[in-house]
RNA sequence: UCCUCAGUAGCUCAAUGGCAGAGCAUCCGGCUGUUAACCGGAGGGUUGUAGGUUCGAGUCCUACCUGAGGAGCCA
């Protein structure tokens, strides 16, 4: 454990000892010094009434004269330490008092419940015998973030600090949980990732702008889309999913937008429009549903409604795009036929519903070229989007995959696309076309629902966006 | 790219065209159960930048910079 340059670094005799233990495990650890356990502060409960270790960074600190309670953060939770100015020396009294926020530190001391008619995080607090600090924060340069409130600028441009707050904390947690339940549910029904690549050649769909890349001589561009690969990899393993970074080049400047997100996207062999608009609510109900379950506390630190998340089941309603254009005229929107929904759309639609519309049967003109025709009406595409309740708007875009090879070359040409990028992709249909679907699903989108949050800047942990490349 | 709004202490914000202020943070002092603790005191400013109007501009005008919200487009 090395110092941070220029901080401070107090060091006992007996403080040396118990820093040497350095934690390979959560739980059980000794330190060398003795037998005293370092101990997350989740599993604290599990210790009450002995005595541990904790480390951590003061997360704030409140005093009283002869007592002083430091709050210590470890990343796996909150707790409240009490020093008595009686029950310590002089000197671990005075350190106590000189902590300043975000400084590094390690407790020792007794676990023990929250006294009656007290409160604290957790429930368990820390009757303090030593304390050892890794690296005083200097007071004269103290950590930018206090427990008063903050700007957006000036939050994300300390973005990197800003993540150690227990709101960040909660929605990156929940992130997590929902891209662990992301993955767990394609494994459990015998999907295989097969990750596609970011460096792509060219365009994937056409409409929208690319990164561009220097790639030694040539140029390429960094992936918008997994799917025109997942449809190769399906043809060798049948169910796959891709799961990874996305970039898109638009000077999109809105609450919905990055221009790096995450993305997973399944495509299924021999599936068909309706087969995936099953998997698509079965997925998104066990992807909240395990949220609701393994991240109840956070939800509720967001101030989250869970109740309209445990409604989220099966079946969803299904709007064909011909009912949704009479619907939203019905309800003010100017939309005509023909002409792809706009943001304040999308909202009107969501609203109407306590779980997620599924819109079916666009037009094929405001779609991607590999859309297959509906064969009973071939100018509306077999796609599906799926609008987030609560306003939240498209998280899921997908649908049934053209097969014939005279068609998509066809379209290829409509669009006007250079047909050399695609010969690989052609292929597809000249060794064993067949009948395919798959949709893909924004990480960053779905968890701004699941944690109803006003904007996806929050939901990652590093946002990139039209005018934000730092830190 | 377009439209709208904003920029004053480290942070969040006040200030009728007339002495640039408060809360938090920091420093000093007080308090043995605090809960964004509280109480008393101190330090802290090129009012985004450059021009202009005016006896006088944080305030009005012009341009630019930076950011936010939205549109288009999208997950």
């Amino acid at each position: 454990m090395e110092p941070a340059a220029g901080g401070r670094f107090e060091a006992g005799a007996r403080t040396f000892r118990s820093l040497r233990g350095v934690p390979g495990r959560a739980r059980g650890n000794e330190n060398a010094g003795g037998m005293m356990p370092v101990v997350p502060i989740s599993d604290l409960a599990a210790y009450d009434g002995q005595e541990v270790t904790v480390r951590g960074w003061l997360y704030n600190i409140r005093s009283s004269g002869k007592i002083i309670f430091p709050i210590l953060r470890d990343g796996s939770g909150l707790l409240q330490c009490i020093v008595f100015k009686n029950n310590v020396t002089p000197e671990v009294f005075e350190k106590a008092k000189a902590l300043t926020q975000e400084s590094s530190l390690e407790l020792q001391g007794m676990v023990r419940k929250v006294p009656e008619g007290k409160t604290a995080p957790g429930g368990y607090e820390l009757d303090v015998k030593d304390l050892a600090v890794f690296q005083l924060v200097p007071a004269d340069q103290p950590f930018p973030i206090t427990p008063k409130d903050h700007g957006v600028e000036f939050l994300m441009d300390q973005r990197h600090l800003w993540i150690r707050s227990s709101r960040q904390h909660a929605i990156l947690k929940i992130r997590h949980e929902i891209v662990r339940a992301v993955r767990q549910f394609f494994d459990d029904r015998g999907f295989v990732l097969v990750d596609t690549p970011i460096f792509t050649p060219a365009v994937c769909e056409g409409t929208t702008t690319l990164f561009e890349v220097g790639y030694f001589d040539e140029k390429a561009y960094l992936t918008q889309s997994g799917q025109l690969y997942n449809e190769a990899t399906a043809a060798a393993f049948g169910k796959v999913y891709c799961f990874g970074p996305t970039f898109r080049a638009e000077k999109s400047k809105t609450r919905r937008h990055l221009t790096e997100f995450w993305m997973v996207e399944p495509e299924v062999a021999f599936a068909t429009l309706d087969d995936v608009m099953v998997l698509a609510e079965e997925f998104i109900t066990s992807i909240v549903q395990n949220v609701v379950k393994n991240r109840r506390a956070e939800l509720l630190a967001l101030e989250r409604d869970v109740q309209k998340l445990e409604r989220i089941a099966p079946p969803f309603p299904r709007l064909a795009y011909d009912e949704a254009v009479t619907n939203l005229q019905s309800h003010g929107s100017e939309i005509r036929w023909g002409s792809d929904f706009g943001g304040g759309d999308e909202t009107i639609l969501s609203q109407q519903f306590d779980r997620p519309v599924m819109v079916h049967r666009y037009p094929a003109q405001v779609k991607a070229f590999y859309m297959e025709p509906d064969p009973a009406r071939p100018e509306l595409a077999l796609c599906v989007d799926v609008l987030a309740p609560e306003g939240y708007g498209e998280i899921i875009g997908g649908g049934q995959r053209a097969s014939s090879l005279e068609l998509l070359n066809e379209r290829i040409r409509q669009h006007g696309l250079p047909s050399e990028a695609f010969d690989w992709y052609l292929d597809l249909r000249k060794y064993g076309t067949f009948p395919h679907a798959g949709f893909g699903m924004g990480i960053e989108r779905a968890v701004a629902w699941i944690c109803g949050l006003e904007h996806v800047r929050e939901t990652i942990p590093f946002p990139r966006m039209l005018y934000r490349l730092k830190p």
